[in-house]
DNA sequence: GGATCAATGGATATCCATATCCATTGATCG
DNA sequence: CGATCAATGGATATGGATATCCATTGATCC
C-alpha cells in the first residue's frame, strides 16, 4: 500500500512534531525503530524536499519546517515515494489519452481516494487523536527534553 | 498502490471473462501485453487459488472458474499479491493488541476503503460499465473465437 | 586552533518483485 | 504408437527498494 520508506518518514515526521528542540537522526532512529542508516537517507530526502530542517554539529539534528497543522500524511509521503495516479493507458496505445478503459478507470478511482484522504489527514490530527495521547503504535510517550 | 502481478492479473482475468472458450497463456499474453512467461506463473497462481481453470495439450488453456457475476476484482488481487492490512502495531510492542496508534489507524483505513471499493467490484462490472465496449485500456474489442 | 558532535554524500551490500528460459508432464489428434 | 500442442515446475537472471558503512563537511565548544 505505501513503502517501507514512507512509513518510516512518517514516523519520523510524526516523531519530529512531537518535539520541539531538534532531534538527532540517532534519537529519531530509537524512537521509532527505523534503521539509522536509512533513516538518515529518508531525512535527506525530507530535507531536499523542504519539509526539515537540518543543523549540523552539537545540538544539531532535525526540525520541522512547517508546523504540523500544516503538513499533511499525503505531503510527507509524497516527498519521499510519491503515490502514481494512474494518468494514461498502461497497455501504452497512442492517442488514447486521459479516457481510460473501466478496469484502470476504476483502479485510479482507488487511488484517488486515498490521495484524498491523506490529504485530509495532517500530521497535526495524528498528534491530537486519542489514543492515551502517543502518536505512535504501542510507544510510551517520548519525553521532551526541556 | 496494486503490485505489477495484480495489474497482470487483472488484465488476464477480465481477458479471460471476455472470452467463453479456452485462452492459452500466448493469447493472454499478447492481447494484454504482459510478458508471456512471467504470465504464465500469474496463472499458475490463479489456477492455484482456483479462480481460473486449466487444460493441457490442443485447444487447452485458461479458462474462468466461476462467473464474471462472482468474481471480485478483490478476489484476483487477494489470489495474486494481497493487500496487507495493518493487524497489529509495526514497532513490535507486544501486548499492543489490535489498539492501533492514530498513525497507523489512519494507514489502515485507507487501505480499508480500498479493500472495499475491490470487494465489491466485480469482473462483470467491469466488461459492462461504458467505454466503447472494450474492457481493457486503448484495446480494440477483442473477436470472440466461434 | 583542536576536539567533539552530527549531517552529508558516495560506495557498496542484500532482498524481493519482476522476468526469462527450458525440460518435463499431460492432453489431443492421426 | 508418434507428433504436436500447451500447461507445469525449476533454475536462473535483473532491477529497484531497502539497508549498511564510512570518509567528508560543517557546526559548536573550550
Amino acid at each position: 500500500m505505501i513503502s517501507q520508506t514512507a512509513e518510516y518518514a512518517l514516523r519520523a515526521v510524526t516523531y519530529l512534531a512531537d518535539h520541539t528542540a531538534a532531534q538527532t537522526a540517532n534519537a529519531i532512529a530509537k524512537g521509532t525503530k527505523v534503521p539509522v542508516g536509512y533513516l538518515a537517507k529518508i531525512l535527506q530526502g525530507l530535507v531536499r524536499s523542504g519539509l526539515v530542517t537540518s543543523q549540523r554539529g552539537l545540538y544539531g539534528g532535525f526540525i520541522l519546517a512547517r508546523p504540523p497543522k500544516e503538513l499533511s500524511v499525503h505531503d510527507v509521503v509524497q516527498a519521499v515515494a510519491p503515490l502514481m495516479r494512474i494518468e494514461r493507458c498502461p497497455l501504452g496505445i497512442a492517442g488514447h489519452g486521459t479516457n481510460l478503459c473501466p478496469l484502470h478507470r476504476n483502479l485510479d478511482n482507488a487511488m484517488a481516494t486515498v490521495e484524498q484522504a491523506f490529504r485530509r489527514l495532517t500530521i497535526h490530527a495524528l498528534l491530537n487523536q486519542a489514543h492515551g495521547s502517543h502518536p505512535l503504535c504501542g510507544f510510551p510517550h517520548p519525553v521532551t527534553k526541556a
